[in-house]
DNA sequence: ATGATTCTGGAGCGACCGCTACAAAATTCT
DNA sequence: AGAATTTTGTAGCGGTCGCTCCAGAATCAT
């Protein structure tokens, strides 16, 4: 009953998600994403709305993709304890990879629009409750198998560790040095070698 | 020999930084930056150059008042173990008052700015380098005095203080919650009471 | 084929962007 | 007072912003 869209909407997303990832959300055109994505600024406005809409599509689909997708990855193969020194490992390995820098777009995005818009910050929120989940499911599951100290507090740790997470990626892109990025992460990984009464 | 200026130079940056402060450099217009420091916009212009060197000389008008500031002031009141502890209480403390979330000028700008412009990395990343300086002085000071571990790895331990610190700095701005902002730094400070031994 | 419906490219809206030109105002020198 | 020099407000430059309008192309049901 109506002409078909010429493009893929989800392909054209993950080129927005490169757009956005790498400019940031006020530096990023409509024209430019139209240009990355594709497609002709009408048909943009058809498929998503307008560029805020668009913006928080893609913080959906670099979630599924990018976060989420790690998370399961890892919980899968590996035990609970070295799935979470693994999380950490990786984002380390990611940064220092990251030939330009673009870090994490939800810490990106938790830092620069989150604050000035209410909606996009609850939306981000969302993710990094999604990412200490995975932190507090992984140290429970250890407790119980007893890979990890019996009176570690999952609650504090977890929260330390979405903190470094922050600080890496956050510090990643001023000064993407391996020795330093390690130091951040070591620490943390080592709560988890450690009885809770030697932490206060 | 020459008409005098209407304004003072260093009050109207300070009113530049709560501008860049508050909505970042993207977000921010000249028109907004002259209307806050109650210039028009030769005036700016003839006394700051452009856009971004206003920024820059905010980023060093920031680091003075804010960052040099807390670290001379705990320093000198306070013996080194306790002053890296009072930095990161403070820390902690400012970022739940700060009701309208704005973080830190200088961790803002390290995610946001930094990366898309080279000289501005730079500058940033020197101020960060000024803060791990604080800490490391301190552990070594602390470490020579004997109030913490005389085993202790101050290259580590500072390069990890930084990076938690930034992980305050940006969670705070999405998630200001006194547990979780306790919880990231409870651990870090933890590390000046425990033998080297117990982390690796 | 025809009509209904949706998608598409292009033109362009008003608003704002960073920045500059310019003449009037203000100051210090002679 | 008058010349010299700098600051100031204003007006506006070319360009880009997010977004919309619209005619035509493409697809469906009939």
């Amino acid at each position: 009953m109506a002409r078909l869209k010429a493009f893929d909407e989800e392909r054209a997303l993950d080129h927005a998600v490169d757009c956005f990832w790498l400019r940031g959300y006020e530096a990023t055109s409509v024209r430019d994403l139209g240009e990355a994505m594709g497609i002709g600024g009408a048909s943009l406005y058809n498929a998503y709305g307008d560029k805020r809409a668009l913006f928080v599509r893609c913080l959906e689909r670099y979630a599924n993709r990018s976060s989420r997708e790690r998370m399961a990855r890892l919980e899968e193969k590996h035990p609970p304890k070295e799935a979470i020194r693994a999380f950490l490992t990786e984002i380390v390995e990611r940064s220092l990879k990251d030939s330009d820098c673009k870090g994490c777009l939800l810490v990106n995005s938790a830092l620069d629009v989150a604050p000035h818009d209410a909606d996009v910050g609850k939306v981000v929120a969302g993710y990094l409750d999604e990412i200490r989940a995975f932190f507090r499911r992984n140290i429970e599951t250890a407790r119980r198998t007893g890979t990890v100290p019996k009176g570690i507090d999952a609650d504090a740790v977890s929260g330390h560790m979405l903190g470094v997470l922050m600080g890496i990626r956050t510090l990643a892109r001023v000064k993407p040095e391996r020795k330093l990025l390690e130091n951040v992460a070591r620490p943390a990984l080592a709560l988890l070698d450690l009885p809770k009464s030697k932490l206060h």
